[in-house]
DNA sequence: GTCGCACATTAGACACCATCCAAATCAGGG
DNA sequence: CCCTGATTTGGATGGTGTCTAATGTGCGAC
């Protein structure tokens, strides 16, 4: 994700300590973090960063297409830097961990014109749920 | 949906006004209401009735299956009477009109087992976006 | 019809998530 | 190196939802 640095900076993204923080955060394995995780986690890299900052980077980073902003919990969004591969989430009802999956079909395929009430449908969310292999073996 | 208060005596509900209204608002035309909303037209039939109660027996209408929470708003949860027929939901990313929708094909059969990782799936809730006709017509 | 009590309702406090704000700071072009 | 507009900051504010202790009530038992 150092390209997306780099994209950002073409982008005129001012950059500051704190942006290249929140960005590293979200680098790497693929996370599904709310906010105030990713701030408990750039404040390890930059103590001094405060909500707000990461409040402001987030949503300036999901206008940039650059992070998806996920509603699995109905509790806090989640950021997902995986925003260049389309793909639908699995999350457990339990305790609440997400899975990336990649269904086969096209789910906007499957939503007929009759159905579509004059919409201009552009985007499709999936979200499956049930409960996942430590939950089931806990039950 | 007066099918609804018979069928919630018969399983040993109290009856009460509260309870009652909160009923009626949830009858009728296919509506996606905030508990909010909810509250605000419960008052206008019962000008006492408190927050807690209507929060309260949404809870209960969903623990019942006689109402679904809907996450199609990142903001407050929403409010689905039309429980007994499996459907998705169409949202304006503009105006935030919801409308049912019925698609082909069954996603839940979409997911391979590879796709899985051992979760036990029971449940697929599919949120198109796109823009409405009146928000289209104005832009 | 009355009584009693388990269940239901209430107001308001509280918790959590997110946004807003005005003042201080800073990145980076000139 | 300076200047200026963009960025950051702590704290206030707002929206959504839960909890609690006090009060009220539906409805089965009699
Ligand atoms: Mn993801
Ligand atoms: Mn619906
Ligand atoms: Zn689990
Ligand atoms: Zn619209």
């Amino acid at each position: 994700m150092s390209d997306l640095l780099e994209r950002l900076r073409g982008r005129g993204w001012r950059m500051t300590a704190q942006r290249r923080v929140v960005a590293e955060v979200l680098d790497g394995e693929h996370v599904h973090l709310t906010a105030d995780e990713v701030h408990t986690r750039a404040v390890a890299k930059l103590p001094e960063i405060s909500r707000a900052t990461v409040y402001n980077t987030l949503g300036e980073l999901v206008s940039l297409g650059e992070v998806l902003e996920v509603a699995t919990d109905k509790r806090a969004k989640r950021y997902d830097p995986n925003a260049h591969r389309p793909h639908h989430h699995l999350v457990c009802a339990q305790c609440g961990a997400i899975r990336d999956v990649h269904p086969d079909g096209n789910p906007l395929a499957d939503l007929p014109d009759s159905e579509r009430f004059g919409f201009t449908v552009s985007d499709v969310e999936v979200t499956y749920r049930g409960i996942c292999p430590t939950c089931a073996v806990a039950a």
